[in-house]
DNA sequence: CTGAAAGCGCTTACAG
DNA sequence: CTGAAAGCGCTTACAG
């Protein structure tokens, strides 16, 4: 249970604390005789450092805290926040911070998980999912924490931020299916009060009039980052423009309902209507069709955003990063591609 | 960014260290006059506990550790661990506990996980999605840490554990196959290397027999609790025994799935092929048509492991704990019942 | 390259 | 009911 100290190790050794101290924390200058007998006495004790000792003079904790701030249900359908979540882990798991989750779905809980992050427990703040004008990243920033968002942040707030080339995936995906010959293409958008869902639309809109076409709003319908918001909101098309013949939905899970839908109205994919997701989550390899979609990494977003997270606490600056990853579309049967195996 | 200390605190009310610290800590035997000015000086100042001096003396964390062991991809499609994650993180956060996630996917990372959670960086830990003979609980708690696990353990692990109903549960699902005049049965069972796998088998089984029927093992497929995996395994069956008329799955995500291939081949549900699901999770709700579900409350099972390893810590005893939580067959139109409002 | 010593911010017997 | 004091296990100038 209690576990050996470093005066254990400094007496097991024949050195001092300090030495052995300098030896757990990788100092340079250390003669080699007595790291090697340092070393040999933390084995043989199985000498673990005390984080809360080391922390109290460091002013470091270690961990890091990660908020996934979604109020919806989304958060237990879509496979984005596992995967993210997943990346996030490694990128700390390699630095040896623990990561510290907090899951926010009201404004209590909010309130309670800035009080929290605030309160010098954790050494920065991964935020994701952010809704609307979520305060929350300026908040800590101005409360001296650091802080990187998943995803475009909220207008107005200078924080750093990873995110993926939404407008860019958005566009390869329309610019797709306008090369297939479609001319009604419509678009089942996500959750509008979050930017990722806005800027899809965006790249949905400019690549429809890039090719010299007229957007209209009736191709338009929100599913709300669902799967039945997505089947519901392909139904609303259907019956608003019959003659849809493409859908570039904003997410795999709204595609997939997108599908469920089609199918219901006894239309064919890609035959009638070609449908392009975008994630290529997991899930775009298990509708039928497989679904074309634009892919993003979600482990390498959780990665980089550990990654400037870290690099923003190592250089205590307060300089606002940004990264931006690049998406690629995938083309599947869902648009006509060939067949895929099922893993 | 430094928040005040005690002394300050102790300062600005007139008073000693000590008595802050009583005050903070809730200790009975306080003046009220004195418990006053401090709490008007915390407040001014905005005091907040330093978590790891807090730690150094207590040789309390005030965080647990959280091990999702799942090796496969399940944890990206299936609702469950967010929503067990959900309510873990609320029953933790009443108690002001900072959950720490761990994900291990691979032996190696379980090596590093279980390096970590011996080391004394957390009070207890909670582990769940466990596979096969995992020996990480017996191994926590041989080195003294406080230990749960959701779902059954392994065979011969002594530990605290919350659990469904999963036989009984299974049970009802059947019975209910059963009175609507289903005579050819299937199951698509989950990783049979996972107890609640094994278990709702059993409980099909038994409730086969209890009917004075056969069982018979080509009307048993894996389904391996993914979405795809649901969908083969239906395609196998139907293959194997065209005659089915009612499918009994071990999660909703394999009904789904199941669904799906019902789908493809023709069938009609519930009228050719009833099908039950088990979970009753958000994606009861989105099938088409809505599935019959066994209910279980993943959120109180999450909250349940935070009460269970709380009290267990408090208590500070090695008595070894056992939650069985009821589940409640749950009918929708996958088996006749009435429509169900989409929400 | 190494050690003695101060100090991080708390809690908690102990004495009153 | 309250305060003075010891001590939790580390790190890190400082001096050598």
């Amino acid at each position: 249970m209690s576990n050996p100290t470093l005066e254990a190790v400094a007496r097991a050794a024949g050195v001092s604390r300090a030495t052995v101290s300098r030896v757990v924390n990788g100092s340079p200058k250390i003669k080699t005789e007595s790291r090697r007998s340092v070393e040999r006495a933390i084995a043989e004790l199985g000498y673990v450092p005390n984080r809360a000792a080391r922390a109290l003079v460091t002013r470091r904790n270690e961990s890091i805290g990660v908020v996934i701030a979604e109020p919806t249900g989304r958060i237990f359908g879509d496979p984005y926040f596992a995967e993210v979540l997943r990346g996030i882990s490694v990128g700390l798991a390699a630095r040896e911070q623990a990561l510290v989750l907090v899951m926010s779905q009201s404004p209590e809980e909010e309130r309670r998980a800035a009080r929290y992050l605030t309160g010098g427990h954790v050494d920065g703040v991964i935020l994701f999912s952010l809704h609307g004008d979520d305060p929350l990243p300026e908040h800590l920033k101005s409360h001296g924490v650091p802080v990187v968002v998943g995803g475009e942040p909220p207008h107005g707030a200078r924080v750093s931020y990873v995110d993926i080339d939404n407008i860019g995936g958005a566009i390869s995906a329309v610019n797709h299916l306008i090369s297939l010959g479609r001319t009604r293409i419509a678009t089942i958008t996500g959750t509008l009060d979050m930017p990722a869902a806005v800027t899809r639309r965006r790249g949905y809109r400019e690549a429809i009039r890039a090719a010299g076409r007229t957007t209209d709003t009736n191709l338009e319908e929100s599913g709300g980052f669902s799967r039945e918001g997505g089947q519901h909101a392909m139904e609303i098309l259907l019956q608003r423009c019959p003659d849809i013949d493409a859908v570039f939905a904003a997410s795999d899970l709204m595609a997939a309902g997108a599908l469920s839908a089609l199918y219901a109205a006894g239309r064919t994919v890609p035959e009638d209507v070609a449908v392009v997701g975008f994630d290529d989550s997991i899930i775009a390899l298990s509708t039928q069709p497989a679904l074309s979609s634009v892919r993003q990494s979600m482990e390498v977003t959780g990665r980089e955003l550990a990654n400037v997270l870290l690099q923003t606490i190592d250089a205590r600056d307060q300089i606002v990063r940004h990264v931006i990853l690049e998406t690629e579309l995938i083309v599947r049967q869902s648009t006509g591609g060939p067949p895929t195996r099922k893993s």
